[in-house]
DNA sequence: GGTGCCCGTGGAATCGATTACATCGCACAT
DNA sequence: ATGTGCGATGTAATCGATTCCACGGGCACC
């Protein structure tokens, strides 16, 4: 493959002379510029990109770390992300943690070694040595959805506390008393938060929230599957079951199916994060809808601005400087039951 | 960050030491073996992949490029292949060519400048000049599920043609007479061959397949609502509908719902590509399903070897030297109508 | 006509690794 | 005692770019 030498011996010219039109620097002579356009389209020559970077120390290129690819919020997040570094200029290279905090931090260390400009992470549970050491070793670095306590790093995130007690209200009109809850990994951020705000939300309602009503998942469909299986074995199963996400809600679907029970009529069913699947689901399912696209988006600003900048441009009121704190809403369908609003 | 240089004058050793332990040579001795294993960790340093791949001119990267990550058979595809290839020591750059040649090109030159050891792509749509460059330049390259005619490029894929002619009969026997389909862009290589293989099966049947029973798609959602609402104004609307991919399918239903249409009552519904919700919309979705985890495999498979062989090391019956076909198959559930087989 | 400056260009160091080749010391055979 | 060979290690070239600095020539000004 022709390098930069072969061009410049082909225009003539000296390689920095090449560099410098390649870089589009100024104090090239129009002619000499054409000359080496010519040659560079003749040998058909593109720049090796590792080279390059290995000179400037910059990558042009963002990691991403998200813990689940399958899980269609985080395929729409990724896609997000990919398509507002790429109007920023930067390329993004995904690793999949499929939920393993092993498998997480080899992606984050193979991210590190290729000398990626900044980190994008939706850290899975557990406690992960490399992210606690790529924080501490001042790589740009900013987490989204998830994040893990005690480390100084922005987080881009959406609020589901008001969501959750929209949908407590939501079920509670609809006359649901025995409210069951599958949460994510026990450690997980975003679960308890959505746990928390469950339990308040009940409170408030004057509802209970008893151990067997919570149904221990780990954000992947085979735990809603379990779950539901454990509520329904209950001698007084749950009228209502709200999976915390979208994931946990399709195995309960399997598993009631299997169970020939019907939703709404013999329990109803409610998810976090909403996918276009769930409109066309039977019956089609009440979700709250995180701002995934936004989300995508306001990450790789505050990433970019860190890269660039070494600082968050935004300031922020609470939390660690540079955090993003957008919120979730209610969509209610047909799944919880029917009233007014969702009558069709 | 500490650099190679920097742990070698730890360890008081020279920079060919540390690299010979790091890389496992042998003619070490143990001892100096041990007091570079120690710099380095105390030290924390990591090889600089960048410096490395330019010096051995491999990366142990691979590329893939596909057409639509929001396309679930693409994004199972996609974990598939990763999987695969981590298990062989080697690291996946996805990118998100959105059905535009365009963009393709974009991710193909930009793997390419990074110097990727092999690229795999499921091509859109089109005449795409940095594939058909990235061809003959000799890098090993080998395509899944779509391809380019013309080009000599290994192609791992499910041959869906026998699938389709079930599915017509399946149609058949449940009474269905006037049959549309849904196609995917009209130079799409997969999409013809679903095209034809339904319009033979068809013909088999004694069935027409007039021009206005033909949607022009896209294999993205909106083309099929748009199909959809083409058919349904037509003076005979068809039976039923067969989408060519599930996103199309999705659009369909969309549409079929905004129209007030039953399915399968009014209108019959498949598509191709079962994927995991189509067990849970209104009605279940009969599909085609496609080995999406062995397609990845196989094709990972072939594209390592190629790497590092030089060239396909399983022979081929037909088509070009590596290639493999599996096949698909079909999934019959409820959206087409009831038989003694789907009814439970 | 000499001095100084700017413009366009080339030479060479540099980034951080790998690796061919040179070197050194030591044991062993002669 | 000296040559031989081998094992362990160091020196330096190299990969393909970027970029600092130097150089030469033309022009303006004194």
């Amino acid at each position: 493959m022709a390098g930069i030498k072969d061009v410049a011996a082909h225009a003539g010219v000296s390689v920095a002379t090449v560099s410098r039109v390649l870089n589009g620097h100024s104090g090239v002579r129009e002619d000499t510029r054409a000359r080496v356009l010519a040659a560079v389209s003749a040998l058909r020559y593109r720049p090796n990109a590792l080279a390059r970077s290995l000179r400037t120390d910059q990558t042009r290129t963002l990691g991403l770390v998200i813990s689940d690819v399958l899980n269609p919020f985080f395929t729409e997040l990724a896609r997000a992300v990919e398509d507002a570094a790429r109007s920023r200029g930067y390329s993004v290279i995904i690793g999949n943690a499929d939920e393993q905090v092993a498998l997480q931090d080899h992606h984050v260390r193979t991210l590190l070694d290729r000398r990626i400009d900044g980190l994008l992470v939706s850290p899975a549970e557990g406690d992960s040595v490399a992210l606690r050491e790529a924080a501490v070793s001042g790589i740009p670095m900013v987490f989204v959805d998830r994040w893990i306590e005690g480390l100084d790093v922005p987080l881009i995130r959406a609020d589901g506390r008001g969501a959750v007690r929209e949908l407590v209200a939501h079920l509670y009109a609809l006359g649901h008393r025995r409210i069951a809850i599958i949460t994510g990994p026990v450690a997980s951020t975003t679960s308890n938060e959505r746990v928390r705000a469950f339990r308040s939300a009940l409170c408030e309602f004057g509802l209970p929230l008893p151990e067997h009503y919570i149904g221990q998942g780990d954000f992947q469909t085979a735990s809603g599957r379990q779950a539901a299986e454990a509520f329904f074995t209950l001698p007084e199963p749950p009228e209502a079951v709200f999976a915390t996400d979208n994931l946990m809600a399709l195995g309960v679907m399997d598993q009631l199916r299997t169970l020939g029970l019907r939703v709404p009529e013999d329990v109803a069913l409610a998810a976090f994060d909403d996918i276009p699947w769930f409109l066309h689901t039977d019956p089609p399912i009440t979700a709250i809808a995180q701002p995934t696209q936004e989300l995508g988006h306001r990450a790789v600003a505050a990433l970019t601005d860190l890269v660039e900048w070494g600082s968050p441009r935004t300031p922020s009121g609470e939390g660690c400087a540079g955090s993003v704190t957008l919120s979730a809403h209610l969509i209610a369908r047909r799944s919880c039951g029917e009233d007014e609003r969702t009558r069709r």
